[in-house]
DNA sequence: TATTGTTATACTCTATAACTATA
DNA sequence: TATAGTTATAGAGTATAACAATA
């Protein structure tokens, strides 16, 4: 969907001409722009993190997901997630080729969805390495400036301003 | 890059059962996720408002870059917002051939890019767009709030925790 | 009639490699 | 040698339409 990533960020000049090949950036200031920012930075360093067991933010997702609600169906996981059916099947089947997740027909349309032990081994690790991630951005964050930013997100997050300027 | 979209977010019943079809989400209260599905609902609501005048996110905020650095170079712009040389091609080819941009050459082998009348006009109507759009966001949190937001995104921004778990 | 899983498809965003022409 | 712009290409992520089987 998105724009703005940018490794060039003007904190002090940012006036009105450019410096070297820095540009006068009107967006890099905004909430929304910032918030991008940083949401990529985090998944980029959490992809990094899971590439230790083979696995991408999504599959990790699915995996501690099946984990947490075993025999849940697809389209559960997607809902959840925020994934459309069509997308969940390529996804499902990647992870069932690896043995990593079962699927076991529930009622003729319905398939449950649980860990192989493998599976199993892999929620464990993905559990391990992405609460680790979480921890190395929090502990940045005084007390104070952690609970507000939560805080910021519940109110973010409630429902969306009407999308008509 | 990632994952974690969703719509459903349980707040109060997080315990260990899901209740309908929803599922018990071992992510939902991460803070990656939670930034992320910010930054998205964001950047779709903008993206709407967008549509007003024909443009997405990306096109608006180059226009803006373009109208606040007149005669800046197409890999000043990438380099800015974190968009490869290769990328920003058709990019710039759609608002050129729109007639809101305009190339002049300069050296050779840069070309110098600016704002035509119509892309002035558009440059101001999506300035206001976006302002507004952030204003609808902002004005939804206290100050205090607002601040210790602005302040953990420095924080995050600042530099990444290092990629191994 | 609505839902589940599926296929096919398409569009956007991102990334790399390779080429040219310039500086 | 490094940079600017370009082309081609490939991989994700996301979206819709349509279908079969089932509830």
């Amino acid at each position: 969907m998105l724009i703005v990533l940018g490794n060039n960020i003007m904190v002090e000049g940012m006036e009105k001409k450019r410096a070297d090949d820095q540009l006068t950036n009107p967006v890099t200031q905004r909430l929304g722009y910032r918030l991008r920012r940083a949401s990529s930075a985090m998944m980029a360093n959490l992809g990094a993190a899971l590439e230790a067991i083979g696995l991408r933010p999504v599959e990790a997702t699915i995996i501690m997901l099946i984990g947490a609600n075993p025999d849940c169906i697809q389209s559960d996981i997607g809902r959840t997630l925020g994934i459309k059916r069509a997308n969940m099947v390529p996804l499902i089947t990647a992870l069932t080729q690896r043995d990593l997740v079962r699927k076991s027909p529930v009622d003729g349309r319905s398939v449950a969805l649980s860990l192989t032990p493998l599976g199993e081994e892999a929620c464990a690790r993905a559990n391990r390495i992405m609460t680790a991630h979480e921890q190395r951005y929090e502990e940045r964050l005084t007390p104070e400036i952690r609970q507000a930013l939560q805080d910021a997100l519940d109110i973010l997050e409630r429902e969306e301003p009407g999308a008509t300027a």
